[in-house]
DNA sequence: GTCGTGACTAGCC
DNA sequence: CGGCTAGCCACGA
């Protein structure tokens, strides 16, 4: 079962789009939460949609991929696949490619 | 209803 | 600059 703050969540994360990213404590701010970076990575971590919900698009506020449910490593290397290069579990250019949420 | 945990963040030493 | 601690929110047991 899921949550409305959980379904928030990966309503946002899915706006995200290919060859961007996001970080925890802007997704939790579009939410309206933005001290709830925790609980969105939780949200994340149980996201049902999976494939739907391109969670491998949201990374910490440092640029580094944090964690994923496959791995950080399947998780950089699909971020690669979208165009955004990952180098020593940062992300290159993370702040050029960051992607703010539309209030 | 209370405690513990987590894909975090910011501050302090 | 690097590591540690405290605080935050939501969820499961």
């Amino acid at each position: 079962m899921s949550t409305d703050f959980q379904e928030q969540v990966w309503r946002y994360c899915a706006q995200i789009p290919r060859g961007r990213v996001t970080s925890y404590r802007l997704l939790a701010k579009a939410i309206g939460s933005p001290q709830a970076s925790r609980a969105v990575g939780n949200a994340l971590n149980k996201n049902p949609y999976a494939p739907e919900v391109p969670c491998h698009r949201v990374v910490k506020n440092d640029g580094r991929l944090g964690g994923y449910a496959g791995g950080t490593a399947a998780k950089a290397r699909i971020l690669r696949q979208e165009g955004v290069f990952v180098k020593a579990g940062r992300v290159v250019d993370f702040r050029d490619k960051l992607f703010t949420f539309a209030v």
